[in-house]
DNA sequence: CCGCATCCCGGATGATACTG
DNA sequence: CAGTATCATCCGGGATGCGG
């Protein structure tokens, strides 16, 4: 194995972790759903009401996504009619820094897109 | 217009350059072909041995989005045969952060998933 | 009210062959 | 060598309807 193969393997695992994130924050609804949990728990109708656009199907779909990823906790309360509600978990708040650094490069890139075109 | 309202779509906005930033990232190829440049210039017979698994097809495509966005520069030169080379823009060494960030905090969500599993 | 099942479309990606 | 052309395939996500 040559040096720069040792070099070009170890980027390749930082590449993990960079997809392992990626992942988790990929796909059209997974920040706006975030985003309307974002000032505490609601229920599946509401969060369907903030999030414009998304059928129940997605959202659904999307709900357990996070649920499995750890990000949102699911609770039934065990009323009459059932009510379910969704709040983001410690761990979700962790993503804080990564979604600012995204944001902060999101607008320096628009800026280099705007000069250069 | 409700003060929830207005804190909820300033959040709207804030998601915007987010999704500037995962765009410009995402896909398979993205990030494996910006580290196979980070060493310096390469030509695109040499970048799609380094990039494993990817096709000419995808290759040239990825290489194309990666220029319109300002973080690839390419090259011909003009000589026999004709040969075209690759390489990093200064504008794509502000990806550094970014790419840290995510990877840092991929590796806390592996973690994290591996402990309630 | 809270979801799941089914059907379907379009775009993203892959495989392969071909050209200047 | 550096791609393009063409066809096949996969998958996210929308529409709709049903069920507890």
């Amino acid at each position: 194995m040559e040096p720069t193969d040792i070099v070009h393997s170890e980027c390749l695992n930082i590449l993990r972790p960079v997809r392992d994130a990626l992942d988790v924050l990929n796909g059209k609804w997974k920040l706006p759903i975030i985003v309307a949990l974002t000032f505490g728990e609601k229920r599946f109708g509401e969060i369907a009401r903030e999030v414009q656009g998304i059928t129940d199907r997605m959202l659904s779909k999307e709900l357990r996504d996070l649920e499995v990823n750890g990000l949102v906790k699911r609770t039934i309360h065990d009323t009459y009619p059932v009510k379910v509600t969704y709040e983001l978990t410690p761990h979700s708040k962790t993503l804080g820094e990564v979604i600012e650094s995204l944001r902060k490069w999101g607008m320096l890139h628009r800026q280099n897109i705007m000069q250069h075109s």
